[in-house]
DNA sequence: GCCGTTTTCGGCCCGACTGTTTTCAGTCG
């Protein structure tokens, strides 16, 4: 039982006793657990192993216990004994946007209902409206929002957020004169790998304009909410987007509320509590007296704190930190000077070598390492040996044009079934950089594909590995990797993590990251190009790595050419 | 159910919006 199903058993236990109506703390505290297990960067079962459940923040007694019989047999009585008086129908209720657990509760206790399909049904034949609380308007709520459900976008990369959110920014600006300032806010400006829908703010005094303005953009196809400081829409390709309206006097305390996350709002309004300060989106209260901010930056400095960067926000130990001084000097993406997984035309990707190297030049890079796949990997016209020194051929004639900028070839190995690598020692040795990755065989156990990566971290030519856990967003979960011995040989052998940038990958992923820079193990940040545009990515790869709290010394495509190098060289 | 340089018990964040209400409950973020 991994990480994420322990985690959802827990939301699960929290939604069931929402809808009994248990006091709520309850159900907080099974959440904050499940955060903090999903949080975790290591296997839930080796922390059990260790005997330190209860390490874990917002484990206490009573959850250890049941953490315990779960991991050891496999199976729950508390959870068991809970769906017995909840059936898993009635939880899924929860998902219809305006049906929480009162009103999940109120259809199943009073009509007996006991799905999605049957609240639908139900409601068709006009029989919710008459439930006490309810009416013939939520009646009409709740049958849309079950339309609404079936066709509800999932959580989208990263990658496809970003550039509909700079659209939407760039019309508001462009055709909105009572606009000030507009930015991105939630989970998007905290860079998370996937985001649920897209969060925009304005300081404006004519919030009424601004809206009128944002409702009639092309790219919306309905107004879902529609209010004097916020108003939510659907856009055409199924996302929502949310926007906020304050004057500019309010808009730090706007932009720090609703850049959240949540939970790092919360333990920010305790410690507000604790100075006697009450914290909302609307600023400070003392005493019922108003304290505003204008800038974010002055809402932390408010509360004795240095500014916290977003992608930090998630009630991780950064406030801890940020009182201690002790925030990490985060990597920038300027301080990235090479990219060490480029692919070419010469295996799957579509461009040339030159049209690479032009790009890599046009982003201030010192040196990119054409990576290409290697021989079996035939649906990617993997290269032979022979190839390969055809390709060094034209790497070595391009080369000659270039002033202060290098290509270097390196090869994307593959990492056999069996564990051995796909190219003969004498081959890789001739290589400037190794990346060695794993494309078959994902769903391997345990013990079988971390031994793999384990024997190819092993090989003295093997400089990085690559997409080290292999999921692809919304698709593939990652493989069964035992990260804890991965990370420990990766420091015994010097060998490089990749933090791969592609937006459906981003793997590693931030948690495992935070671990690999709190144990020293050096990390590379790449964009996995497969064209000259994919280079870009590496936007996306450098925000993961911030939100993993590494700093520019922790990974190696900072360091100058020469310094790379001599790195490599010394594996 | 968790947690403690104020606490081992009594706290545990804040407000908008909606629909159903005669002053508030539920949902959402």
């Amino acid at each position: 039982m991994n990480n994420r199903q322990v985690a959802d058993i827990l939301y699960d236990i929290a939604d069931m006793l929402e809808i009994k109506g248990e006091i709520i703390y309850k159900s907080i505290a099974y959440r904050r657990a499940a955060d903090n297990i999903l949080n975790l960067g290591r296997d839930i079962n080796d922390v059990w192993r260790d005997g330190k459940l209860r390490e874990i923040p917002g484990v206490g007694e009573a959850l250890a216990k049941k953490l315990d019989e779960l991991l050891r047999t496999g199976r729950l009585g508390y959870y068991e004994g809970l769906r017995e008086e909840i059936p898993p129908g009635v939880v899924a209720m929860l998902a219809i946007p305006d049906v929480g657990p009162k009103t999940a509760n109120l259809l199943y206790e009073r009509l007996g209902l006991m799905s999605v399909a049957d609240v639908g049904r139900a409601g068709r034949e006009g029989k919710l409206r008459d439930l006490p609380g309810l009416g013939v308007k939520s009646e009409a709520n709740i049958l849309a929002g079950i339309e609404a459900l079936h066709r509800r976008t999932d959580r989208i990369p990263l990658g496809t957020a970003w550039p509909v959110a700079r659209e939407i920014l760039g019309a508001l600006r462009a055709g909105c004169s009572a606009l000030q300032q507009a930015t991105v806010a939630g989970s998007l400006r905290r860079m998370k790998a996937t985001i649920r829908d897209i969060d925009l703010l304005v300081a404006s005094d004519e919030p009424e304009a601004v809206m009128d303005c944002f409702v009639n953009l092309p790219l919306v196809e309905e107004v879902a909410l529609r209010g004097s400081t916020k108003t939510s829409v659907i856009l055409h390709n199924g996302l929502q987007v949310d926007l906020r309206v304050l004057e500019p006097a309010r808009y730090g305390s706007l932009l720090q509320y609703f850049t959240g996350s949540k939970d790092h709002n919360v333990a920010l309004r305790e410690l507000s509590l604790d100075q006697g300060l009450s914290l909302s989106e609307y600023g400070f209260k003392r005493d019922g007296e108003e304290i505003l901010r204008s800038d974010e930056e002055s809402v932390y400095n408010t509360l004795g704190l240095p500014w916290i960067p977003p992608e930090l926000r998630e009630n991780r130990g950064e406030i801890e930190a940020a009182r201690r001084g002790k925030l990490p000097k985060l990597i920038e993406l300027s301080d990235i000077k090479g990219d060490l997984h480029v692919h070419t035309s010469w295996s799957d990707g579509v461009a040339s070598i030159a049209e690479i190297a032009e790009a890599a030049r046009a982003r201030g890079y010192q040196y990119a390492v054409m990576s290409d796949h290697t021989q079996s990997l035939g649906v990617a016209r993997g290269l032979t040996p022979e190839r390969l020194w055809e390709q060094r051929a034209e790497i070595n004639r391009l080369n000659e044009q270039f002033a202060n900028f290098r290509l270097l070839q390196g090869a994307e190995v593959e990492i056999k079934a069996d564990g051995s690598l796909d190219l003969p020692d004498e081959v890789l040795s001739e290589l400037d950089v190794v990346v060695a990755s794993i494309h078959s065989g994902l769903r391997q156990e345990r013990e079988r594909i971390t031994s793999r990566l384990i024997s190819a971290m092993r090989n003295p030519h093997v400089d990085v590995i690559g997409h080290p856990r292999g999921r692809i967003l919304g698709q593939r979960e990652a493989s069964a990797v035992d990260m804890d011995r991965v990370l420990a040989v990766a420091l015994e052998t010097g060998t490089i993590l990749e933090v791969n940038a592609i937006p459906d990958r981003l793997d590693l992923d931030d948690a495992h990251i935070r671990r690999a820079v709190g144990m020293g193990v050096r990390l590379a940040v790449d964009s996995d190009a497969h064209n000259a545009e994919g280079l870009a990515a590496m936007e996306y790869g450098v925000a993961t790595a911030r939100r993993g709290w590494a700093e520019a010394e922790n990974v190696v495509n900072t360091l100058s050419l020469n310094e790379l190098l001599e790195l490599v060289r010394n594996k």
